[in-house]
DNA sequence: GTGAAAGCGCTAACAC
DNA sequence: GTGTTAGCGCTTTCAC
C-alpha cells in the first residue's frame, strides 16, 4: 500500500456557520413563522402574499439555507426515514431488494436507514429497536426468519412494517415473498422427468418459510409419484456455500446412490459443485444439480445451473410500494401475504440419471 | 401471484404511548436531569449515588423507556448517523464496501444512512446535501467520479468524508482506492507474455481514476516493450455489461487482428464474452480476456476469467476505520490517498496468441 | 396576510 | 449529589 500524506494542508472554513430559519426570516424581513410557511410551500393554505413567499424563497436560496432535518423531524414527529434491515447487505438478493426500496424512498423524499443483522435474530431485534427510537416512519425487513414476536410487536404498535422473503404466514402482517412451494414442485418435476429418483437436498436455514415450503413442495411432488421422501436425504443448516459444501459432502458419502442435488440456494449449489469436484463426481453427467435463485453469471458458468428464479425486482418493488402507500396515506395497509410467481430456467446442470 | 387477505384483523394497541424521560424521572422520584445522567452512564462524572442511578435504570427498564433519538440528536447535535452514498447498491463491489462500513458503524452505535446515486453526479450532490442537512457525522462516498467540487466543499466544511474507489488525487481529502496502474501493468505483462500484441481495451467510465489509471498502466507497459498504444483500440463508456458488449463488438469488427481484450470491469468482460460468442470468436483459443475485479463465481465459469483483484474488504474496512477514528477523536484525520495492492489471478481465459 | 409564542424531548450549564 | 432551567431549530396554534 502506498500512502501520500499531503502536507501543508489547512483545514479551511469552519462549518459554514449554519444558516437557520430565523436568519432567512430576518433577511427577508418576515417572521420565522411566515418564512417557515413559505419554504414549506404552504402559501396557499396560509394565504401568504405571492411576493412575500417568493422573496422568502429567493433569500433562502441566496443564503443557501438548508433546513436542519433533525430539528424538523423532532418537531414535526416526521423523521422522513424508512428503515431497512437485511441479514446480509452484500448478498445480491438482499442488495437488490434494498436497492428497489431505496430508489422508491428517494423518489418520495425519504431517506433510508440500513442495517445488517448478520443472520442473527438478536441483532435484528436490537437494530429494529434502534430504528424505532430513531422514529423511522416505516420498516422493510428481510428477517432472519425463525422468530417473529419482535416483528409482531412492531406491527402492533402501528408502525408500517413489510416483511420480505422469510415471512411468517401465521402472523397477520404485510408480507411479500415468492411461491416457494410451487417453485420446488416445478423443480422436482424436472428432476423426476430426467429420471432422478435419489435426490439429495441441500437445505438452507431450517425453520424459515422459503426453506420449509421448498422442502414441502419437493415432498409433495415425490409422494404424488409414489416416491417416499426420506429426511436422511436432507442436509444443511444455512443458505451459505459452506453449508452447501458440507451437506453435499456428507450426503454423497452416506448415499452414493444420489444422482441429483436440489440446492435451496445458489451458494448451496456452488458448495455442491466444489464438493462434487472433490469427490470425483462430475456434473451433470454423473450428478445433476437444481437450485434456487438466479445470478447474472448463470449463463457464463461451466455448468450453467438450472434454477427456480424469484422475481427479486418485483419483491423489492412491491415492498417499496406498500411502504410508500402507507406513508402517503398515513394509515396501515391491510395485512396481506403476497407470494409472487417463480419461473424455472433449465440449463445444462441437469442430465438424465444414469440407469 | 396469490393474495390472502386476512380478515377480521384488529389494528391493536395505539403506538404504546411513548415513555419519555420525564416519565422515568417522575416514576423514579428524581429530576429529569438526574434521570438523564443516570441513563447516560454519567453517574461518576456527576457523582450520582449508586442507589439513585440504579433505581433510575431499573425504572427505565421496567417502563420500557426508549430515548427519543430524534430529540437527542437534535439537542446534542450528534445525530449518530453516518451517510453512505454509492453509485449502485446492488453492485457487489459497492455492496461489499457498504457492508464493511455498516458493520463497523453498528459496532460503534452509529446508524447508516444509505443512498444510491445511480451513477448520476447530480443525484449524488442532492443526496449528499440531504445527508448533510440530516446532520450525519461522517460520510463515506463511492463517487460517480468525474466531478469533485461538491465533495471538496463538504470536506472543507469539516465534515469527515472518505472517498472510496473513484477518487480524486488532485484533491486533498481522505481517499481509499486500489493500485489500478500497477494492476493494469501486471495484466498487460501477462497478456504480452502470452504473445498478445493487438490488445483491445473495453473501458469503463472515462475520466474516473480507476479507468484512467488502468489505461495508463497498460500504455506504459506497452511502451516499455516498444509497442505503440493506439487509442483506436480503446472503446466503451461505462463499467456495465452493455458497454462491454457494444465496445467489444465494435472493436472486433474494426480490428479483427485483436487477439486479446483487456476489460476494465467484470461486467465489461461478460459483455465481451457475449459479443465474442455472437461473432464466432471462441475464448480463449481465439481470443483471450483479462479483466478487473473478481467475483465468487469466477471459479465456476465456463471460461474462468483471469483478473486483477482488488481487496474489496480492505477498502471497506479502511474507509470504515478512518470514519470511526474521526468520530471517536472528533477531529479530521489528515488527508491521505491510500492505494491498496492488487493481485493477479490467472485463469484459463488467457491463452497464447496464435501466430 | 402575518407575527408572537409555545413547546417537541432531551442535554447541559448553573445553582445549591 | 441533585434539582432548576434555558434552550437546540423548527412547526404550529392562536392572535391580530
Amino acid at each position: 500500500m502506498t500512502q501520500n500524506n499531503h502536507s501543508g494542508h489547512v483545514m479551511a472554513m469552519e462549518a459554514s456557520s449554519t444558516i437557520t430559519l430565523s436568519d432567512v426570516a430576518q433577511a427577508a424581513g418576515v417572521s420565522v413563522s411566515t418564512a417557515s410557511r413559505a419554504l414549506n410551500g404552504l402559501d396557499a393554505k396560509y394565504r401568504i402574499s405571492r411576493s412575500t413567499a417568493e422573496e422568502v424563497r429567493r433569500v433562502a436560496g441566496e443564503l443557501g439555507f438548508r433546513p436542519n432535518q433533525a430539528a424538523r423531524a423532532f418537531r414535526s414527529q416526521r423523521s422522513g426515514l424508512v428503515g431497512v434491515v437485511v441479514p446480509d447487505i452484500a448478498n445480491p438478493f438482499f442488495a437488490a431488494i434494498a436497492r428497489e426500496v431505496t430508489l422508491a424512498a428517494e423518489q418520495h423524499q425519504y431517506s433510508i436507514l440500513i442495517a445488517d443483522s448478520q443472520e442473527s435474530t438478536l441483532r435484528e431485534q436490537n437494530l429494529l429497536q434502534e430504528f424505532v427510537s430513531r422514529q423511522v416512519e416505516a420498516l422493510v425487513v428481510c428477517p432472519v426468519g425463525v422468530e417473529c414476536q419482535h416483528l409482531v410487536a412492531i406491527h402492533q404498535s402501528n408502525l408500517p412494517l413489510v416483511l420480505v422473503d422469510r415471512v411468517f404466514p401465521q402472523c397477520e402482517m404485510m408480507q411479500v415473498t415468492s411461491q416457494h412451494r410451487t417453485g420446488a414442485q416445478l423443480a422436482a418435476e424436472l428432476l423426476l422427468a430426467n429420471g432422478h429418483r435419489h435426490i439429495g437436498v441441500l437445505q438452507g436455514l431450517p425453520g424459515t418459510l422459503p426453506n420449509d415450503e421448498r422442502l414441502q413442495g419437493l415432498r409433495e411432488t415425490l409422494h404424488s409419484v409414489g416416491i417416499p421422501f426420506d429426511s436422511e436425504f436432507v442436509d444443511g443448516n444455512n443458505f451459505t456455500e459452506v453449508s452447501g459444501y458440507e451437506s453435499a459432502t456428507r450426503l454423497l458419502s452416506r448415499h452414493p446412490e444420489i444422482t441429483a442435488f436440489f440446492a435451496l440456494s445458489t451458494p448451496n449449489a456452488l458448495g455442491a459443485l466444489r464438493a462434487s469436484a472433490g469427490l470425483g463426481r462430475s456434473v451433470p453427467d454423473d450428478l445433476s444439480i437444481m437450485t434456487f435463485d438466479d445470478s447474472p453469471f448463470a449463463d457464463f458458468m461451466r455448468i450453467p445451473l438450472s434454477t427456480v428464479c424469484q422475481d427479486v425486482q418485483k419483491l423489492g418493488e412491491q415492498a417499496a410500494s406498500i411502504v410508500v402507500s402507507a406513508l402517503r396515506d398515513g394509515k396501515m395497509p391491510p395485512p396481506t401475504l403476497q407470494q409472487f410467481q417463480v419461473t424455472v430456467v433449465q440449463r445444462s446442470s441437469i442430465e438424465s440419471a444414469r440407469l
